[in-house]
DNA sequence: TCGATTTATCTAACAGCGTTCGTTGTTTGT
DNA sequence: ACAAACAACGAACGCTGTTAGATAAATCGA
């Protein structure tokens, strides 16, 4: 369908875009994402800090192309949900597969969990178009969740929050552990549970 | 009991230190934890940055004795809530008013929130005695909720997860409204209801 | 293929940051 | 009254993101 080669030229160029990204990705996970600086990135790939402005506005831009990245194996992973009733057999364990599966996301990285989820860098939030990648994604889950018998807006909202929150301890207090991850069944069945009690 | 006096001079140098944590959390709650400057913050205390550090170490210090006092005034929000079941008449209704109350006080002040419970300043993280204060009061949590009849470490992760996780959506995507917030008795209706149905 | 033009990268610099040092007045204790 | 302790300062260091101007390399048109 698309051709992505283009002049060699702008190969090349995808192509360092590219690995300044790689690097971004490394040193954040290495020194934490606010303590990336451009003469170390600039380093990391052989150029000067003032080089990589030919690729990214500014370090903010740079931010968000990688925020768009994450948004982009966040919705990699949503594509293989479940899109209607049909598919599902088991609702219940359905939602703890889904659950488990968004948890695990998180943590196995958690400076890009930090950057799609948490406001950890001083004075930068992403761009409204960046943003906006973030938002259909909660509507895809709208419709995911809908699948599995969890429907309406404030049952959405509560899930995202269940599982967050899990998340969060679990990075911020358990690195690398599992003592809030294990909890995601659990967490689950208070939600049938309570399905079943009250429809 | 305590004589606080001392000398005039340890008095203006408590006073100085007091008006210094004031101003910082003033320009932390307008620009965020992480765009304080030193320059800016002697400025409003009139006072050059260098001669900040007669009263704090450095920065890091500074934000720890920030941190100490959101620890204190949670403390103090703890020192209300009931010590044991005798004082508790319907648990339900208590671990609601309990869960509103931790929200309310997150959310009152995301700053606060944000120093206590997040990371959100790179490179800094609350020194070893400081984070004691935290850990104390995780333990004070675990025998508060014991009296309403939520018992068990594993019952007791899954309530601060679920509950900073209503927080933290609630002040990240719906700042000053009540979107997540408002969920709070539901969310405690689910514990609940899963303990009656198997106890 | 040669000249013109665009592109890639560099160096140098700027303002602001946290922090340290040496100095200068002011307050305290004897 | 004089020495010691203290409070505040200005200047500087090495770091940061960012901009401007120079220079070398690759590409394009004739």
């Amino acid at each position: 369908m698309s051709e992505i080669a283009g002049t060699p030229r702008d190969r090349r160029r995808r192509e360092t875009t590219a690995e300044i990204l790689e690097a971004a990705w490394r040193l954040s996970r290495r020194d934490g994402l606010g303590s990336v600086s451009l003469r170390d990135l600039g380093r990391e790939v052989g150029l000067r800090a003032s080089s990589l402005y030919a690729y990214f506005d500014s370090k903010a831009a740079l931010y968000d192309a990688m925020f768009r990245q994450g948004q982009e194996q966040l919705a990699a992973l949503a594509a293989e949900w479940p899109r209607s009733l049909a598919d599902v057999d088991d609702p219940r364990r359905t939602a703890k597969e889904l659950a488990a599966r968004f948890v695990a996301f998180c943590t196995e990285d958690p400076t890009r969990y930090q950057l799609l989820f948490q406001r950890v860098i001083p004075g930068w939030e992403p761009s409204p178009e960046s943003y906006a990648l973030a938002v259909a994604r909660v509507d895809e889950l709208r419709v995911t969740l809908a699948s599995v018998g969890i429907e309406g807006d404030e049952a959405v909202d509560l899930w995202t929050a269940l599982l967050t929150g899990i998340t969060d301890q679990q990075i911020s207090n358990d690195p690398g552990g599992d003592r809030w991850s294990r909890l995601v069944p659990w967490a689950v069945d208070l939600f049938f549970d309570q399905l079943r009690s009250e429809p």
